[in-house]
DNA sequence: AGGTATTCACATGAAACTATTCTCTGAGTTAGG
DNA sequence: TAACTCAGAGAATAGTTTCATGTGAATACCTGT
């Protein structure tokens, strides 16, 4: 207990580094955006026309994770609903992320949660869908108003459940009295459209605008804005920045990741003492964020997901590659251990894809010729997270 | 030797099924007038 | 008679299973030399 005392004393005395460490999480939006002059103008030429109650142009706007599109979009959407409320105009924005999990990854949710937005409750289940459109419908034509609705990660959305909604959604002006509702589609993949409905296609991407990566210089001078804002003066050792942003433009310039991993070396030096974030600091951060990141996915996962990670973890110091059909031997053999049911082969074969994916294994499709046609799957986790994630696997499987 | 046909071991797709969660509806029940 | 309860029908969704079809190249099998 004493001891105990002692370490909040002692944490209370420690300086901390930070003056402000919200700018250094990902949902901060900075009040200036530094490189991306360009696609913001684009973008407000745009949007413009809202502010005069017509309705703009849908918009397209593609671009790789951390490459300031949400950012932006969020930017544009305040400062116009800013001044919208200043004039008294009905200008109404909506951001909803597709992505995220029950909340609007379906058709059913994406309306209700735009409902929502409209201030009413909708129950999360048991209604039929159009039941829920026509509730959308009368809410939004009840007054005259601009709808601004940004969609963020819209490919997630098309790729589950298809591109029946966007149709909806680019048809429903042309129903509405009052409103309008103008889209504006959000998507880190580059070739999405291309296999959308003509139709929506069309009518969605009227307007494109790309945002490239950024450069490791312009990284560096990103970060170096938000770690004036976040840190005190002089607690970062020359070189730090740079050989962060230097991660960082390794990986397609992905912004994001760099201020996380500044964020996170930060929270390191804090922890050892040290009176100044350095480079081992540094290292440290790339450590944890790439370990945290997967550690967090597989606990994240459902047992069957787990199981068949740890057949893979099971195999993977044997070989350096292996097939679908050896992981399934020993995740059968698995699953008479932990009493979970086996899943189809057929299955498994979906959850190999899903680890693909999200980058936990790296898979080709081979074939061996007579030997027939299968998945060759090597691992791409690093060996020392292996070791803490057969750990974490093992705790969550109730094995020995 | 060169060419063709087979064949393996899965991949990939579509549809259907299961279980769970939640709403809505209408029949039956209850308490008070 | 109004309010309440409760079972059953319908929906949405996630996670599977079932059935069907596809596939690339190493081998087996010919064929003609």
């Amino acid at each position: 207990m004493v001891k105990i005392g002692q370490f909040f004393e002692n944490y209370l005395k420690k300086e901390s580094f930070f003056i402000d460490k919200s700018v250094l999480f990902s949902n901060y939006v900075p009040d200036e955006i530094i490189f991306r002059e360009e696609q913001l103008q684009e973008i407000a030429n745009i949007l413009a026309p809202t502010l005069r109650l017509e309705n703009p142009s849908n918009l397209f706007i593609y671009g790789k994770t951390g490459t300031g599109k949400t950012i932006s979009i969020k930017h544009i959407l305040n400062s116009i609903s800013e001044i919208a409320s200043n004039n008294k105009i009905p200008f109404k924005p909506i951001y909803i992320n597709c992505k995220l999990k029950k909340v609007a990854d379906t058709e059913y949710r994406l309306i209700a949660r735009l409902i929502e937005e409209f201030g009413q409750e909708i129950p999360s289940t048991g209604l039929p869908t159009d039941e829920v459109y026509n509730i959308f419908y009368k809410l939004l034509d009840k007054e005259k108003q601009i709808v601004l609705l940004a969609l963020d990660e819209i490919d997630q959305l098309t790729k589950k459940i298809g591109d029946e909604i966007l149709y909806n959604l680019t048809r429903i002006n042309s129903e509405l009295k009052n409103s309008q509702i103008c889209l504006i589609g959000i998507s880190n993949n580059l070739v999405f459209a291309e296999n959308l409905d003509p139709r929506v296609k069309s009518s969605l991407s009227e307007e494109e605008i790309i945002f490239p990566p950024y450069n490791a210089l312009q990284i560096q001078d990103i970060l170096k804005r938000r770690a004036k804002k976040a840190f005190k003066e002089d607690t970062i050792q020359i070189g730090v920045i740079e050989k962060c942003s230097a991660y960082a433009a390794r990986e397609h310039g992905d912004a994001r990741r760099a201020i996380d991993l500044l964020r996170v070396a930060g929270e390191i030096a804090e922890r050892s003492g040290s009176h100044i974030v350095d480079m081992s600091h540094l290292d440290e951060a790339e450590k944890k964020v790439e370990s945290d990141k997967v550690i967090s996915t597989a606990i994240n996962q459902p047992k069957q997901f787990q199981s068949v990670l740890y057949s893979i973890l099971f195999i993977a110091p044997q070989k350096k590659s292996f097939f679908t059909g050896e992981i399934y031997e020993v995740y059968k053999n698995l699953c008479k251990q932990t009493r979970l049911n086996v899943l189809t082969q057929r299955r498994i074969s979906d959850i190999l894809a899903e680890f693909d994916m999200q980058g936990i294994i790296h898979a080709t499709i081979i074939s061996k010729g007579r030997y027939g046609r299968t998945r060759d799957i090597s691992l791409s986790i690093d060996e020392n997270i292996v070791i803490k994630l057969k750990e974490v696997l093992e705790k969550s499987l109730n094995l020995t």
